[in-house]
RNA sequence: GGAGAGGUGGCAGAGCGGCUGAAUGCGCCACAUUGCUAAUGUGGUGUCCCUUCACGGGGACCCCGGGUUCGAAUCCCGGCCUCUCCGCCA
C-alpha cells in the first residue's frame, strides 16, 4: 500500500507507475475521496469536541438539571451518528481503492507488456551440449520409477505427482542444501504455518487480486494455503514496532507451496514444471526504511541464489522484469531462469523482489530508528530453491547417456556420498 | 468438542459509566550527585489522523467489530486470541 499523503503529493508519479505496470488505477477518484474524508472528519471532530464539552458540563451540573441538559444533546448525537455513517462508507471505498494501487516501479525497470519484454542482464554457465539424444525429466523419471504422475493425478487431480526413491531423496537433498547454505550465511531458519489468515494474504499484497491463485478454506475457517513461505515470514512481525537495533532480520524457511494455477489450462501441462504443490526454500529480509540498503539486500539475495545454482553447476540467466510483468507490490524484480534442456530454453526458477515499504505498511510492520522515530520497514525476498523446477534442471542438465544422473558435489553429502543416481 | 477465567502502554499490574490516554512498579531516556560502575534524586517516556509557516489546537485508539448512553477501558452482543479443567487425537 502506498502512503495516502504520497499519492496526494505525487499523483502523476503514481499514475505513471500504474501505467508502466499496465494496472488500471483511478488515482483521481482516490484524491476526491480523500478530500471528502478530510473535510468530513473535521466536521466530526468538531462535533465530538462539542459533545465532550457538553458531557463535562452535565457531569458538573446538579443532578436535577442533568436530564434537561442530556435531552439537549440528543440532536448533536443524531447529527454525529449520521456523519460517522457517511464517514465510514467513504473510508471503506477509499480503503478498497488504496489496496489496489500498485507500488511505483523503479526507474530502471524496463518498459514492456509481458515477460517477452524482460531484459536479460547476464548469462552464467553454458547449456550442456549432449552427444546423445537427451531425455526429459519425465522420461528419466519414468525410466527409474522415480516419478508417478498418473497416480498423483488420481490422488489429487491434475498437476499433481508423486516422487519416489532417489528422486524423493534428491528433492530433500536440494532443499536441505538450500537451507544449510542460507543458515551458513547468517539467515535464521524458521518453520512457519502454510495456512494463514486472509488478513495475512492482504498484508503481503496477494489479496485483493490474487484470490483465484490461492486455495482457500470454506467459510468455517478464514484461512488460505500460502503459495510461498514469503507470506508467513514477511508477516511474522506484523503489527509490531521492532527495535531498530535488531534489523536487518534475515530469515529462511522451507515450506510447502500451493498454487491453483487458475488460467493456465493447457500451459506446461506435462511433467513437474507447473504443479499445484511443491516445496520451496525462501529467503526474506526485513530492514530499515533505507533505499540504499534495500538495493544492497536485493543484490545480496540475488547473489545467494546464483551462488547456489553455480554450486549445482546449472546454467542460468538473470532478467530484469519489465513493468507489465511486475506484480502490484514490487518496486523491482529480478528473475533467475535456469536452463532446462527439455524446454530448449530457460525456465523461471527464482524471483527476487524488493517492495520498499509496500508490504510493511499493509502489515503494520514498523521499527523505531536511532532517532526515536517510528517508520515502516523495507521488505525483500527471493527463492533459494523451488523443489520441482530444481529437479527438472538437475535431472535434465546432469543426465548421462545411459539415463543415470550425475550428482553435483554439494549434494553428495545429502545422498550418502553417491556421485550418480541411481547407484 | 464440553466447562470456566481472561485479553489495559516495552514489561508487570490497577482501574466507581463522567475528574482516566489511563494509578503504581519495573525498564528506558535526560539532568543532578558520586574516582568508574552501582546506588540515589528530579524530570521525561505510546501510536495514529486532521489543522497551523510556526507556537499551538482538535480528534481516534485500553484485542477486533457492533450496541446501550448526553457520556464507555468500564455495561450488553458477536468475533479472534490466551490460560485452566475434562474429552478426543498426531
Amino acid at each position: 500500500m502506498l502512503d495516502l499523503k504520497y499519492i496526494r503529493q505525487h499523483p502523476e508519479i503514481v499514475k505513471a507507475g500504474a501505467a508502466k505496470k499496465r494496472i488500471p488505477c483511478d488515482v483521481d477518484r482516490i484524491l476526491e475521496l480523500d478530500r471528502q474524508v478530510r473535510a468530513l472528519s473535521q466536521e466530526i471532530d468538531a462535533m465530538r469536541s462539542q459533545q465532550k464539552e457538553a458531557g463535562k458540563r452535565i457531569s458538573a451540573a446538579p443532578p436535577e438539571e442533568r436530564p434537561a441538559l442530556a435531552e439537549a444533546q440528543k440532536e448533536l448525537k443524531a447529527r454525529l451518528k449520521e456523519g460517522e455513517a457517511r464517514d465510514s462508507s467513504l473510508r471503506e471505498e477509499l480503503e478498497a481503492l488504496l489496496l489496489r494501487v500498485p507500488n511505483v516501479p523503479a526507474d530502471d525497470v524496463p518498459d514492456g507488456d509481458d515477460d517477452g519484454d524482460n531484459v536479460e542482464l547476464r548469462r552464467v554457465g553454458d547449456p550442456p551440449s549432449f552427444s546423445f539424444a537427451p531425455r526429459s525429466h519425465i522420461e528419466l523419471g519414468q525410466m527409474h520409477d522415480w516419478l508417478d504422475i498418473e497416480r498423483g493425478a488420481r490422488l489429487a487431480g491434475s498437476r499433481n505427482y508423486v516422487l519416489k526413491g532417489d528422486l524423493a531423496l534428491l528433492e530433500n537433498a536440494v532443499l536441505r542444501l538450500a537451507v544449510d547454505t542460507m543458515v551458513a550465511k547468517g539467515f535464521t531458519p524458521l518453520s512457519v504455518p502454510t495456512l494463514v489468515r486472509t488478513e495475512t494474504m492482504v498484508g503481503t499484497g496477494y489479496f485483493p487480486g490474487g484470490e483465484d491463485q490461492a486455495y482457500r478454506c470454506d467459510e468455517r475457517d478464514d484461512l488460505c494455503l500460502v503459495g510461498t513461505a514469503e507470506v508467513p515470514i514477511t508477516a511474522l512481525h506484523q503489527g509490531e514496532i521492532l527495535d531498530g537495533e535488531c534489523l536487518p532480520l534475515r530469515f529462511v524457511a522451507q515450506s510447502t507451496c500451493y498454487r491453483r494455477e487458475a488460467g493456465t489450462y493447457g500451459k506446461d501441462t506435462k511433467g513437474l514444471y507447473r504443479v499445484h504443490q511443491f516445496q520451496k526454500v525462501e529467503q526474506v529480509i526485513l530492514d530499515v526504511n533505507d533505499e540504499a540498503r534495500s538495493l544492497e539486500h536485493h543484490q545480496a539475495i540475488l547473489r545467494n541464489a546464483e551462488e547456489l545454482l553455480q554450486a549445482l553447476e546449472l546454467p542460468y540467466r538473470v532478467v530484469n522484469v519489465c513493468g507489465g510483468d511486475l506484480g502490484q507490490p514490487q518496486i523491482q524484480k529480478f528473475d533467475i531462469e535456469t536452463w532446462m534442456p527439455s524446454r530448449e530454453g530457460y525456465g523461471e526458477t527464482h524471483s527476487a523482489s524488493r517492495f520498499h515499504e509496500f508490504q510493511a505498511r499493509r502489515l503494520g510492520l514498523r521499527y523505531r530508528g536511532e532517532d526515536g522515530k517510528v517508520r515502516f520497514c523495507h521488505t525483500l525476498n527471493n527463492t533459494v530453491a523451488a523443489s520441482t523446477r530444481m529437479l527438472i534442471a538437475l535431472l535434465e542438465n546432469h543426465q548421462l547417456e545411459d539415463g543415470r544422473v550425475r550428482v553435483p558435489a554439494p549434494l553428495r553429502p545429502y545422498l550418502g556420498g553417491r556421485e550418480v543416481l541411481p547407484g
